[in-house]
RNA sequence: GGAGGGGUGCCCGAGCGGUCGAAGGGGCCGGUUUUGAAAACCGGUAGAGGUUUCGGCCUCUCGCGGGUUCGAAUCCCGCCCCCUCCGCCA
């Protein structure tokens, strides 16, 4: 969230964010309460300061002059009451204002170019190119189908429309690819972590997926617990509430984890196929760092998830995210779009996110350098990257004409020196 | 799920209705001493918020939330978490 500060000396950035972001916060309401929020405050304390004082002096009084204190008891207790009316007051105000707080989006970076939605990104690189083929590329439901590897008909039986089964070489490559992704992470230095798929309500709200998106989340009701969409939200949390010392960063994480969308709303949206599911796979890269250095790692976080897709030979581009696509709580935001040749179109497959300290200072998560007060980290993450589209991508790339898949010889190794899937 | 014990500052740990934002010890930082270091000694060592004539002043925080009281770390209630035992279980 941004601070109240920050709100109260740039109410128009933060209007224009809002507006830009296509949301409905109200920014005015905001510094209306909290304009009433510290005047009534300051009533409060200076009658608190006045009844701290004469309950001491009653302490003193009853060993002096019983009749005096009485007196003085009779006048703190009205004092009291006072108080607790006031106190009732300001916490509706407070109340008011909290949630709103949480709902205000980040303000997006000046970097980032004005734009109301998906047209008004702006394309800052691309690596490879289209392949070509001497044949009509299928699309992955038609391969995967045909070899055996991808079963829907099953996934739609056992658990409804929007899940997927791997079979065979399949669900090997899933796990090929996992394996190959943390490989790489581990050597460009990140921790591997293995997190909770259950979180609380509190980490959610720590990473700014509530309360604003909740009927997007997968619920269990009885147990106040969310299916995560992201390891993002338990990981980016796992110093939530901690105040870390500044050479102990950038903290770098890397996790894989199933990943749950309920996918509220996008009904009628890539339908065929696995390209949005429910329930996929997908190695989060998360960072934990100083409020200086997170424009220069959200750069190497970009290019860290770029070179999965180097490495395994596939054509992508990089898209710099224009104020109107920018989500809730990105200030930055880079989306890597793999080419599919079986679909004609790119597919997102990691979305590369600076948060600043939006994220941090919901969760209270701080660091403290021995000179000044403690600050707020930046928080950032990308998806290095989701597995379904990155299957697809992969699939249709290096589809042979007889409807084989000839692997990338950097994931044969984790393939048990399968080159083809036939 | 049941029974019991417990959550205090960076760490250990005392306090169990007022003089407690909190004894004592350890750690850390600064100083004295020393050729240097150690030891010893002295001093300092939370966060959030409000207000300010920028010298301060004030409020809140002893797991979290509520209650009792003139006054709560201390008493009462609810919740969360940790430990021990029992039950259940991959």
């Amino acid at each position: 969230m941004l601070s109240l500060e920050f709100i109260r000396e740039n109410p128009d950035l933060v209007r224009r964010a809002v507006v830009d972001k296509h949301d409905a916060a109200d920014v005015d309401r905001i510094l209306a309460l909290d304009s009433a929020r510290r005047a009534k405050l300051t009533e409060i304390e200076v009658l608190k300061a006045e009844r701290n004082a004469g309950s001491k002096e009653v302490g003193r009084l009853m060993k002096e002059n019983r009749e005096e204190a009485e007196k003085l008891k009779l006048r703190m207790k009205e004092l009291g009451e006072k108080v607790a009316a006031l106190e009732k007051e300001f916490a509706g105000t407070q109340e008011e204002l909290d949630g709103l707080l949480l709902r205000v989006p980040n303000v997006p970076d000046e970097t980032v170019p004005a734009g109301a939605g998906a047209e008004g990104n702006v394309e800052v690189r691309s690596w490879g190119k289209k392949p070509e083929f001497g044949f009509e590329p299928k699309a992955h439901w038609d391969l995967g189908e045909k070899l055996g590897i991808l079963d829907f008909p099953r996934a739609t039986k056992i658990s409804g429309h929007g899940f997927i089964v791997f079979k065979g070489l399949g669900a090997r490559l899933e796990r090929a690819l996992i394996a190959y992704m943390l490989d790489m992470a581990a050597k460009a230095g990140y921790t591997e972590v293995a997190v909770p798929y259950l979180v609380n309500r509190s980490s959610m709200t720590g990473t700014g997926q509530l309360p604003k998106l909740e009927e997007d989340m997968y619920r269990l009701k009885d147990d106040e617990l969310f299916l995560i969409p992201t390891a993002e939200v338990p990981v980016t949390n796992l110093h939530a509430g901690e105040t870390l010392r500044a050479e102990g960063l950038p903290l770098k994480y890397c996790c894989h984890s199933a990943c749950f969308r309920r996918e509220a709303g996008s009904y009628g949206k890539d339908t065929r196929g696995m390209i949005r599911v429910h329930q996929f796979d997908k190695v989060e890269l998360v960072k934990i760092v100083p409020e200086e250095a997170s424009p220069a790692e959200h750069e190497a976080l970009t290019a860290d998830a770029e070179r999965v897709l180097q490495s395994l030979g596939l054509h992508y581009r990089t898209m710099l995210l224009c104020r109107g696509d920018l989500s809730f709580a990105a200030a930055r935001c880079y989306d890597i779009e793999v080419w599919a040749p079986g679909q004609g179109r790119f597919l997102e497959v990691s979305s590369c996110s600076n948060f600043r300290d939006f994220q941090a200072r919901r969760m209270g998560l701080k660091y403290k350098d021995g000179q000044s007060k403690p600050k707020f980290c930046h928080t950032l993450n990308g998806s290095g990257t989701a597995l379904p589209r990155l299957v697809i991508a992969l699939m249709e790339t290096y589809q042979q004409a007889d409807g084989s898949i000839l692997l990338p010889e950097v994931i044969r190794p984790y393939m048990g020196g399968v080159e083809k899937i036939d």
